[in-house]
DNA sequence: CAAAAATCTACTAAATTGATAGATATTATA
DNA sequence: TATAATATCTATCAATTTAGTAGATTTTTG
């Protein structure tokens, strides 16, 4: 008999903001060109179409693209990319970042069971997880990932014409 | 006519994981004195008896936990509190750590639509937001936490003292 | 007016979360 | 050895979230 072997489905970033994060940089890429077309985006960036839709819309109500109707519309950036950072983003798409809703700066709500905020033990861990995640996250624009995305490239070169 | 507005749920930790750590304060602040009844933690620490139940089977699984069938029996601390990392209980109960699973180091997979790890942005940004979250999770025991609590609760007696 | 686009409304299946119910196995002790 | 006190196992459930799809509507340009 075959066992059946179920991968533990993983509860990280949901893929509407992997999708989010991907269309972005796709439009960021093409920063201050015009508008870019739904469908083209779905098919460079292997998005689901429908699902795309939602998600930009989502992103034009956070004030991060623009959109145009019409023949010649689209998409685009509202914000240049070195000002649209990763810690927005995800709050526009999975909302907290902070691991527990009493220690959120966007989506604060007091735990149910709390005797007393200031004394609890796990609040205060929870409270240096969350400057520790936000530090790096809401260092990092759109632009950075780009950059970094060109610098891996480069290194990646050198390191095959070394071998 | 009314407005219903609902409050966005929150993805964030699981009560599991939260009920979870409260249950091993409890039992790191009895450490030493023998088993404690899955009845009594869930009376002091407002836990569902039978949701609870299902969380200490895990910790046991997973080797933080011991337990003893019987008269006298309950549930204890295997690890010493200062051994015990928030980290593995989180991985214990809620799974990864990582916000994007080709970066986790416990329960990694590939990205479906990966073209390049080495070279890719959003996963190097992801490294970035794993390792400073690790620092924290990695460096907290459950003795540490308790400390805290110690700690908070005299600098609350001291300023309220002041006042 | 026609075509091209975004937008809006509604629906769905599958997975996850947060539980509950009830039967069963194990152990200490009287 | 019987019994009471425990943990353990198996099954089930409702509500919510996730990851979409379908189709009608509105807006804009030419």
């Amino acid at each position: 008999m075959e066992e059946i072997y179920q991968v533990k489905t993983i509860n990280m970033i949901s893929k509407k903001t992997k999708y989010a994060i991907k269309a972005l940089l796709h439009l960021a890429k093409h920063y201050g060109e015009g508008p870019i077309l739904i469908a083209h985006l779905s098919e460079k960036e292997k998005i689901p179409k429908k699902f795309l839709e939602a998600i930009l819309l989502d992103l034009r109500k956070q004030g991060i693209l623009g959109s145009k109707i019409g023949v010649g519309g689209g998409y685009y950036l509202i914000k240049n990319p070195k000002q649209v950072f990763l810690s927005q983003v995800l709050r526009s798409i999975d909302g907290p970042i902070a691991l527990i809703p009493c220690v959120s700066l966007n989506f604060y709500e007091r735990c149910d069971d709390c005797k007393d905020e200031i004394t609890c033990g796990i609040r205060n861990v929870m409270t240096e997880v969350r400057d520790a995640t936000l530090k790096v996250l809401s260092g990092t624009t759109l632009e950075d990932i780009l950059n970094r995305e060109k610098r891996l490239n480069t290194s990646k070169k050198r390191t095959i014409n070394k071998m």
